[in-house]
RNA sequence: GCUCCCAUCGUCUAGUCAGGCCCAGGACGCCAGGUUUUCAUCCUGGUAACAGGGGUUCGAAUCCCCUUGGGAGUACCA
C-alpha cells in the first residue's frame, strides 16, 4: 500500500484566507552575471510581491565556496536596481531575518542537519567523492546511472550500514562526511504547482541528496528550505530547472514538520533559433546581449555586452521581459512597471518555454524612445554629440530629436539620421547624384538660392510657401527641385522635411551648402 | 538511459480550466499598396499555426489515450 504524502497543507492554503502577508524572495547564486532569465524571475517575484502588498527579499545563495566570483553579487544588485526592481529586505537593506547572505548564516544550518539525523530523516555518509565518481563511471560503462538511493545505500559507507559506535568513532577522528537525506520508500510525493497544477512523483525515483557538505556548508537544498522557512516565504517563484528538485524540497518540509510555501515554476527562456536554454553563447553568436549590464569577467578578462550599455531603456527592457512568458489576456503590450504590477498574475504565466526575440526587443525600445520627451532625449543625445566634439544648443538638439526620433530604435542611432544638421556635407551620394543631378539642375539651384536669400524669417512655413510659389510661377517640377536641393543640403536622399532642415541650420548655412554643392558637383 | 515538464502562425501569444461565438484573434518580422520633395514614419492590405493518430461527443484547438517532437533534471553546483 502506498503512503500518500501531500505537502498541500491547510496552513499553506490559509495564507490566502488569513491574509497573511505575501513574502517572496529572489535567491541568486553569485557565480557570475545574472542573465535575462534570472532577471525575469526576479521581475515576476517583484510584480507578485507588489501586487499583493507583500515583501520582496533578496537572498544571496553562496553556499558553494568554489564557485564564488568577485563582483557578481554587486552586479546582481546593480542590475536589478537598473531594472527598477527594489528589495524590502536584502544584504544591502538588511531586515528582520538578517543576515541575507547564506555564507553569513553558515553556523545556522548544522543544527537543522542534526535535527534531521536525530529524527531519522537523514544520515551520515562517508563515501569519498572519488569512490562515488568510480561508481558513476562503472554504472556508465554499463549504460546505467548510479544513484545514491534505496537500492544502493545499503551497500555504501554510511550510518545506515555501520554500527553506531563506528560512526561515532569516524566522526570523532575527524573523518570527512556528508549528511544525506533519507528518501522514504514506497511513497508518492504529491505536489501542487501554481503554474503546472498537480505533479506526482514516486519516491523511489529520487536520490538521497547531500544536505550538508563535508566542508561544513549546507547544500542549496538544505539552506534553501531552512531559509525559506525562517524567512517566512509564502511563495517560491523560480525557474523550471528547479522542478525536478521540488519532491525533495517537499519531503524536506515534511521531515521538518513545517508548512511548505506555495510553488510556481516559471517556464524557461529559450534561444531564438533552434532549441535549448538561452545561454551566454547565444548572445555572442547572434549579436544581442543576454545580460542586463555589461560584465567584465574577473577571471577570464572577457567582456559581455549588456542591455544598458547597448542603449536599451530599462523600462523597455522590463516591459519586454514581462511579456516573455506572461500576458495580460488583453491586447495591451506597453506597460509601465505600475501597470505590470496591476495586471500581473501567476495564473496567466504560460507553461511552455519562450524563445527570446531580439527583434521584438528593439521594437519595444522604439516604442519607449518615441514616447520619451524630446527634451530628455535631447539630453541623452547631446552626450553622443559631445563625444563627437560637436557643440550645439539645447533648443536645436531638441528640435532635431523631435524630427528624427520616429526613425530610430536607440538614442545612439539618432546621429545617423541627423548628422547633416550639425555637419556640412563633404560628399554627395553617387546614386543620388546620378538620379537627381541633371544638366539643368545647377541653374535651378542658383535661381533657388537667390529666392532663399530674400527670405529673412527662415521658418518652415515661410520657406515652404516661398519655394512653392517660385516653383509654380516658373512651372518647375517639385521633384526636380526638391530632390536636388536635398542632395545639396544633406548629401544623400534621406532626412526629414527640407524646410525643417533649412529652418534649423539657418539661412547662412543653407546658402553656403548650396554654393558649396554647386562648386563640387558637375555643372 | 531514467524522472519530470511542455506542444496554436518563423517568433511572442489570445483562445484550453467551465467543448459550439474560432474554416483560430492580436503583436513582432516579412511582403505589397497608399501618403510623401527623398529616406523613414504612418495608414491599409497580405503572408502564416491548432505536431500526428486514435477516442469521447450532435459538435474538439479546447476533454482522454497513444505516438512524435522539444526542454529540464539526473554533482559534496546553484
Amino acid at each position: 500500500m502506498r503512503l500518500v504524502v501531500s505537502y498541500l497543507t491547510f496552513a499553506a492554503q490559509f495564507y490566502q484566507f488569513m491574509n497573511t502577508s505575501v513574502r517572496v524572495r529572489f535567491a541568486p547564486s553569485p557565480t557570475g552575471p545574472l542573465h535575462i532569465g534570472g532577471v525575469r524571475t526576479a521581475l515576476y517575484n517583484y510584480l507578485f510581491a507588489r501586487k499583493h502588498d507583500g515583501s520582496m527579499i533578496l537572498r544571496i545563495e553562496d553556499t558553494d565556496q568554489g564557485r564564488f566570483v568577485p563582483g557578481a553579487e554587486q552586479y546582481i544588485i546593480e542590475s536589478l536596481a537598473w531594472c527598477g526592481i527594489h528589495f524590502d529586505e536584502s544584504v544591502v537593506a538588511g531586515g528582520p531575518h538578517a543576515p541575507y547572505r547564506q555564507s553569513d548564516r553558515k553556523t545556522l544550518y548544522k543544527q537543522f542537519s542534526d535535527k534531521l539525523i536525530a529524527s531519522g530523516h537523514a544520515y551520515y555518509a562517508f563515501d569519498t567523492p572519488e569512490e562515488l565518481e568510480e561508481l558513476r563511471k562503472a554504472a556508465e560503462a554499463e549504460k546505467q546511472t548510479f544513484t545514491y538511493n534505496t537500492s544502493t545505500r545499503k551497500q555504501l559507507r554510511n550510518s545506515l550500514t555501520m554500527a553506531a559506535d563506528e560512526v561515532d568513532k569516524l566522526i570523532g577522528e575527524g573523518t570527512a562526511f556528508v549528511v544525506r537525506f533519507l528518501i522514504p520508500e514506497n511513497t508518492e510525493v504529491i505536489m501542487e504547482d501554481i503554474i503546472r497544477g498537480k505533479v506526482v512523483v514516486k519516491s523511489e525515483t529520487l536520490d538521497d541528496k547531500v544536505l550538508y557538505k563535508s566542508d561544513g556548508m549546507p547544500t542549496y537544498h538544505l539552506a534553501n528550505i531552512v531559509d525559506d522557512h525562517l524567512m517566512e516565504i509564502s511563495h517560491v517563484i523560480r525557474g523550471e530547472e528547479w522542478l525536478p528538485s521540488l519532491p525533495l524540497h517537499v519531503l524536506l518540509y515534511q521531515a521538518f514538520g513545517w508548512d511548505a510555501p506555495q510553488f510556481a515554476h516559471l517556464p524557461l527562456l529559450l534561444k531564438p533559433d533552434g532549441n535549448g536554454k538561452l545561454s551566454k553563447r547565444d548572445g555572442d553568436r547572434l549579436g544581442f546581449p543576454v545580460f542586463p549590464l555589461q560584465w567584465n569577467d574577473p577571471k577570464t578578462g572577457e567582456t559581455s555586452s549588456g542591455y544598458r550599455e547597448s542603449g536599451y531603456f530599462p523600462d523597455a527592457f522590463v516591459n519586454m521581459l514581462a511579456l516573455l512568458g506572461w500576458n495580460p489576456g488583453t491586447e495591451q503590450e506597453i506597460f509601465s512597471m505600475d501597470e505590470l504590477i496591476g495586471a500581473f498574475s501567476l495564473e496567466r504565466v504560460g507553461k511552455a518555454g519562450s524563445k527570446f526575440d531580439p527583434e521584438k526587443t528593439k521594437w519595444f525600445n522604439h516604442q519607449y524612445l518615441v514616447k520619451r520627451s524630446d527634451s530628455s532625449l535631447a539630453e541623452d543625445f547631446s552626450i553622443f554629440l559631445q563625444e563627437k566634439g560637436i557643440t550645439s544648443d539645447n533648443e536645436t538638439i531638441t528640435k532635431v530629436v523631435s524630427l528624427v526620433k520616429e526613425r530610430v530604435n536607440f538614442v545612439k542611432e539618432i546621429w545617423n539620421e541627423s548628422y547633416f544638421f550639425f555637419e556640412t556635407p563633404t560628399e554627395y551620394d553617387d546614386q543620388v547624384v546620378k538620379k537627381r543631378w541633371k544638366a539643368e539642375t545647377p541653374g535651378l539651384m542658383r535661381a533657388l538660392a537667390e529666392i532663399l536669400a530674400t527670405i529673412d524669417a527662415f521658418e518652415p512655413s515661410n520657406l515652404d510657401e516661398a519655394i512653392k510659389v517660385w516653383i509654380e510661377t516658373n512651372g518647375y517640377g517639385m521633384g526636380a527641385v526638391m530632390n536636388a536641393l536635398r542632395l545639396l543640403l544633406v548629401g544623400a536622399a534621406k532626412g526629414p522635411h527640407l524646410a525643417d532642415i533649412m529652418a534649423i541650420i539657418g539661412k547662412d548655412e543653407t546658402l553656403k551648402r548650396i554654393s558649396k554643392g554647386l562648386s563640387s558637383l558637375p555643372q
